[in-house]
RNA sequence: GGGCGUUUAGCUCAGUUGGUUAGAGCGCACGGAUCACACCCGUGAGGUCGCAGGUUCGAGUCCUGCAACGCCCA
């Protein structure tokens, strides 16, 4: 029968009264005090989408950073550990609209923007708290009390005074470019949001008409395009300028590639090799008059919309590829863009913000882009233009947001600028410290050191990345976000006819503009909140004026209020507002709000209150603060940044951690933090993403009610070695209630690991501690067994210090592991069951040299209590260094420890700490290592799995022949050198229980007993007469294999010795080596060689 | 197209400055309800270290090339 009670552990007994244990116990919420910087750690999250829900990513992520946090906690340190969310705008925007659109019918214009974002506050009141939730189930022990998000109005004022510095400082400016244009969401979006997929299309072959060809000349140009409807914004068509070279050129190339391809791949080159010859003849001496048509400016006429362009030379137009010719349409696509900057073309939009067709499409306006294409196509087709349509596959980017294809858009965006300045302009620039700009200063700091990435070989991405120096777009068309503190004016001109004349008009605008602002500031008290800048780019009767608070924009908006209902005279702005009045013409705040990445970007030092100028700073006391609540912002600045460390994922290394280094430098003037831990992505068993669409992905938080949030963490940590990806192979699980979940048998490991921890401590250690009266022990003096185990433990805390040390989680897991699962309980725990057990003496009594193994120094301490003190110290030690990684059980375990033995130690004896989150964190003592007792006991070892050996083949025997199988051999003889002989003698103690055998003779001359099986470990051979259990010559067969295999090593050995380069060259340590394996496996092949011919 | 990574047992992965007979967990086979633990204990089988060259006395490890897969950036 099944037994009626488990005793397994069970997680979610332990784990919410533990959670909140360290809350209420206040341990992870600190307060700055007098420790150094040296004893002081601390880490913000990166913090996850506040729309989404914790995936594994995170969960290891947090892990990793909770293993740290801990680790460094338990070293002392003074340890703070930021926690929050992102408002990530695009992403949080979308999903509200969705269901808004959903619920009620209605879009985002409907509602207005004041309506919408106010609906995204109370969506995100009521959802945001979930990921919060979940790092408590995982045991993240985040400062929950000072809980930020990247809207708050800490981060707020950090983004506005950012924000304002770089406009001041020149780094910012607005600029018109090609943006990828989301038309459903009407909003630019980055490129990191946008995915490439191939869909089917067309490739439209059209013909242009020459103006005035002349005779012999050709009367059309042949374009292709996969986007017919542009064609009504094209601005030019190009011809390559050297068309024959071009082609010489591709030929030579394809040439080389074919020689050196494989066979496989050799059609396809020749394929391409004859079209090109083919292009030699057919299309060559036509693109070559057209190149010279182009050169002598003549013109085509673009149909439908009849405008002349440009026939123009640009290397763009492939010959190789297509028709060899190739339109431009500067406006909506970003080669063409490139190539209308080099020959000054205009750049047309023929495209609404919503996908439509503008007014520069003539007889389209108003048209749905796709239907304009039809459109298109169809007139230009009965006007004969249309040469053929071919089918093709087309690589077409997409809107991550809302999966609709992405088109190139031509708008107004700002900037932040990342490359070198003018030096006089760098110089000036206090934020750059020197640096030429700001790619380069977050470059130097990590080839310089003062940040690290772990592994180090991810720098190179942060590097390479920074050196392209690519302004960074930060506005983003949308209403959730940092709006963009920014007013457009537009100047009171008046009717000027030259530009030099308008030039100078503006500039004595800005001037008064200006002037007005600063009676503004004075009379508010707000000095320094307006900074002016007109942007050279734009038209001279505009200019843009940026805010530093909300009250700056208060001003203008209570301006705009007057100017529309009468200015007050009484008003203290009255005679400022007058002023504004003279020279604005209109005003307008900018719509825009910022990229998500800009708040998140200052979030190591937003966070801890930067920008700090005006914070009346109060008194920090622990305990009285509300959540959420930013206090003494100055005092966490200064106390806890730099951070120590970051944990994130490789794929944010450019879009996150850059920035980060970038307005760290600039704002505080120090980086943000020391290390940069970069973790493996999680995959599922086939090396594919985890995600909603494929359903692969583990959620969590099914993972924590399966297996608990130990093994959870136990399993993430020891996955996170320093390769890129992982495989977590991945099965569905059905519920008793029905619902199915996604489980991976990888955290079975981890739940098992837990348990026989748990089963260890309470089951074996606690109930063995009757009587436990601990006294100071000399480490030199105890037990045998004793000093070898603290021996490994000692090892295994140098192991894990050291893995630790490099962020090398897997190996310092790993290290614990063998420790507690192999060295703790397969051995150490086995071998003190004797000492515990009443029928201890049983085992010592016919062997004197036994007591050694258990003298004390005193011999007041029974070989009990000894034993139960070294359990307890070894189990203390373990669970502190387990801590970290399994904070839960370890934390259940330490409570009963202390109820049993609440005093422990060695040398010298403590009262432990109540609760093990805030216990000190174990030193490796190294005059606790015994090398040459370690490998003592590994002879010992070495026996007992010899005879364990022995007595599994016997069994198996016996097995097949239908006989009951023995649970001890009857009788073992060891024959060794002397000196390995008194190591056994020494523990023979625990020798035969842990071995099986009933009797056990241990000598160097021992005599061999008859129809004996043999194992030979080292220089020790194992006999045990087993004549009477089994039929020898069905057992003689593993004795040959044993033989063949021996004489297989020992001569591929000697060969290695006979060779005199390796006796010459090789490390003599190496060669000694080798010859004393040689020796030794000779032996072996003497010794059953001779038990062979003896046997019979 | 550029960069990075991976390829070792059926699966998921370790393998340090090149040097014993290449390891672990799971799975598999056999044995075990012995008084911590069947989420367990004991024993075992299982590998031409992706392929081809090279360096070296010696290569899973270093170099070159190739292949497959994955990720990032164009």
């Amino acid at each position: 029968m099944a037994k009626t009670e488990s005793k397994s552990y069970t997680p979610s007994e332990h784990e919410p009264r533990i959670f909140e244990m360290w809350v209420k116990g206040g341990f992870f919420h600190p307060s700055p005090d007098d420790r150094p910087a040296g004893q002081r750690f601390s880490m913000v999250i990166p913090p996850p989408n506040v729309t989404g829900a914790l995936h594994l990513g995170h969960a290891l992520n947090n892990t990793l950073q909770d293993i740290l946090i801990r680790h460094k906690r338990m070293q002392g340190c003074n340890t703070f550990w930021l926690v929050g969310t992102d408002h990530a705008g695009i992403a949080t925007q979308a999903t509200v609209e969705k269901t808004i659109r959903k619920e009620e019918g209605k879009s985002r214009h409907d509602l207005g923007r004041e309506e919408l974002v106010k609906r995204i506050w109370q969506w995100k009141e009521k959802f945001g708290g979930r990921i919060v939730e979940q790092l408590k189930l995982m045991g993240c022990s985040c400062d929950y009390e000072r809980e930020r998000f990247t809207l708050d109005e800490g981060c707020a004022k950090a983004v506005r005074e950012t924000f304002f510095k770089m406009f001041r400082d020149g780094l910012i400016y607005r600029g018109k470019r090609l943006v990828n244009w989301d038309t459903q969401l009407q909003t630019a979006v980055a490129d990191d949001e946008v995915y490439h997929e191939t869909v089917k299309g067309h490739f439209y072959h059209f013909k242009y008409p020459i103006k005035d060809a002349k005779p012999g000349e050709p009367t059309h140009v042949h374009i292709a395009t996969t986007r017919p409807e542009t064609m009504l914004a094209d601005t030019a068509v190009a011809v390559h300028p050297e068309p024959d070279a071009a082609l010489e050129v591709a030929e030579t190339q394809l040439q080389v590639k074919l020689r050196e391809a494989s066979e496989k791949e050799k059609p396809a080159i020749q394929s391409q090799l004859e079209d090109i010859a083919e292009r030699k003849t057919s299309l060559l001496p036509t693109l070559l008059k057209l190149r010279d048509m182009a050169k002598a400016g003549r013109m085509i006429l673009l149909p439908l919309v009849n405008r002349e362009i440009p026939l123009i030379c640009d290397e763009w137009a492939d010959p190789a590829l297509g028709t060899g010719c190739v339109k431009i349409t500067p406006g909506h696509d970003f080669n063409d863009y490139e190539v209308g900057k080099r020959h000054d073309l205009p750049v047309i939009n023929m495209m609404t913000p919503d996908g439509r067709v503008n007014e520069n499409g003539g007889p389209y306006k108003d048209m749905k882009l796709a239907d304009a294409r039809k459109k298109v196509v169809e007139d230009l087709e009965s006007l004969g233009l249309v040469e053929k349509i071919e089918d093709r596959q087309i690589d077409l980017a997409h809107s991550d947001r809302s999966n609709t294809p992405i088109e190139p858009y031509l708008s107004d965006q700002w900037f932040v600028k990342m490359g070198d300045l003018e030096p006089q302009h760098a110089a000036k620039i206090e934020g750059l410290h020197g640096a030429p700009g700001l790619a380069q200063m977050a470059i130097d700091a990590v080839k310089s050191g003062l940040v690290k990435f772990h592994p180090d070989r991810y720098a190179k991405t942060y590097i390479d990345w920074l050196s392209e120096k690519r302004d960074w777009c930060i506005s983003r068309q949308l209403w959730w976000g940092h709006r963009i503190p920014v007013w457009h004016v537009n100047l009171k001109m008046q009717a000027v006819h030259s530009s030099s004349e308008a030039v100078h008009e503006q500039n004595g605008l800005v001037g008064e503009l200006r002037t007005a602002l600063d009676e503004l500031e004075q009379v508010a008290s707000c000095q320094g909140s307006y900074c002016l800048w007109a942007d050279p780019e734009s038209p001279p009767n505009s200019c843009f004026i940026a805010t530093r608070s909300p009250l700056a924009d208060q001003i203008l908006r209570r301006w705009l209020d007057e100017i529309g209902s009468g200015l007050d005279p009484v008003s203290q702005y009255h005679a400022a507002f007058q002023s504004l009045r003279a020279c604005i013409r209109k005003l307008d705040q900018d719509s825009d709000v910022l990229d998500t990445w800009f708040s998140s970007a200052l979030w190591p030092h937003s966070t801890l209150g930067w920008p700090n100028g005006e914070c009346k700073a109060p008194a920090l006391h622990s305990g009285e603060s509300k959540a959420g609540a930013l206090r003494s912002p100055g005092d966490l600045l200064s106390y806890y940044y730099p951070t120590s460390v970051l944990s994130t994922a490789r794929e944010i290394i450019t879009l996150w951690v850059a920035r980060m280094v970038i307005t760290g430098l600039y704002n505080v003037g120090e980086v943000p933090f020391k290390d940069v831990v970069i973790h493996p992505v999680i995959q599922d068993g086939q090396g594919r993403k985890m995600s909603k669409t494929l359903g692969n992905g583990v959620d969590p938080v099914d993972i924590i009610e399966e297996y608990g949030a130990d093994a959870l963490r136990y399993t993430l940590a020891e996955l996170a070695t320093e390769t890129q990806d992982i495989r977590l192979p991945v099965k569905p699980k059905k519920l008793p209630d029905g619902r199915t979940i996604n489980v991976s048998e990888k955290f079975e490991k981890g739940r098992n690991f837990c348990n026989k921890l748990w089963q260890a401590s309470t089951g074996f250690v606690l109930a063995n501690l009757e009587g436990y009266s601990p006294q100071p022990l000399d480490p030199k003096e105890i037990g045998l067994v004793d000093r070898w185990i603290l021996s490994r433990l000692t090892a295994c805390q140098q192991e894990v210090d050291r893995a630790l040390e490099k962020f090398r989680f897997s190996e310092a897991v790993g290290a614990m592991y063998r420790f507690m699962w192999d060295e703790y309980c397969s051995w150490y725990i086995e071998m003190t069951k004797p000492r515990l057990s009443d029928q201890a003496p049983v085992f010592v009594q016919n062997d004197g040299a036994a007591s050694l193994a258990q003298s004390s120094p005193t011999g007041s301490l029974s070989r009990r209590a000894s034993a139960q003190q070294t359990l307890v110290y070894v189990l203390d030690q373990l669970l502190r260094m387990l801590h970290p990684v399994i904070p839960f059980v370890t934390e259940a375990i330490w409570a009963e420890l202390n109820k049993a033995a609440p005093r422990r130690g060695l040398r010298e004896l403590r009262e432990a700490e109540a609760h093990l989150v805030a216990a000190a964190w174990p030193k490796a003592d190294a005059a606790l290592r015994d090398e040459a007792l370690e490998a003592q006991m590994a002879d010992v070892q070495d026996v007992i799995r010899s005879v364990r050996d022995i007595r599994t083949v016997v069994n198996d025997y016996r097995g097949r022949a239908k006989q009951p199988s023995v649970r001890a051999l009857p009788s073992v003889t060891v024959r060794a050198t002397p000196q390995i002989c008194e190591v056994l003698t020494r523990f023979s103690d625990f020798l035969r229980p842990l071995a099986g055998c009933d009797a056990l003779v241990v000598a160097p001359d021992a005599a061999k007993p008859a129809a004996a099986m043999s194992r030979l470990c080292g220089g020790v051979q194992v006999y045990a007469p087993v004549g009477d259990l089994v039929d020898l010559a069905e057992v003689r067969r593993t004795d040959e294999a044993r033989l063949e295999e021996l004489r297989g090593v020992l001569s591929r050995e000697s060969a290695r010795l006979s060779n005199e380069d390796f006796v010459r060259r090789a490390d003599p340590g190496i060669v000694e080596a080798a010859r004393a394996r040689a020796a030794e496996l000779s032996e072996q092949i003497r010794l059953l060689e001779s038990h062979l011919s003896e046997a019979g």
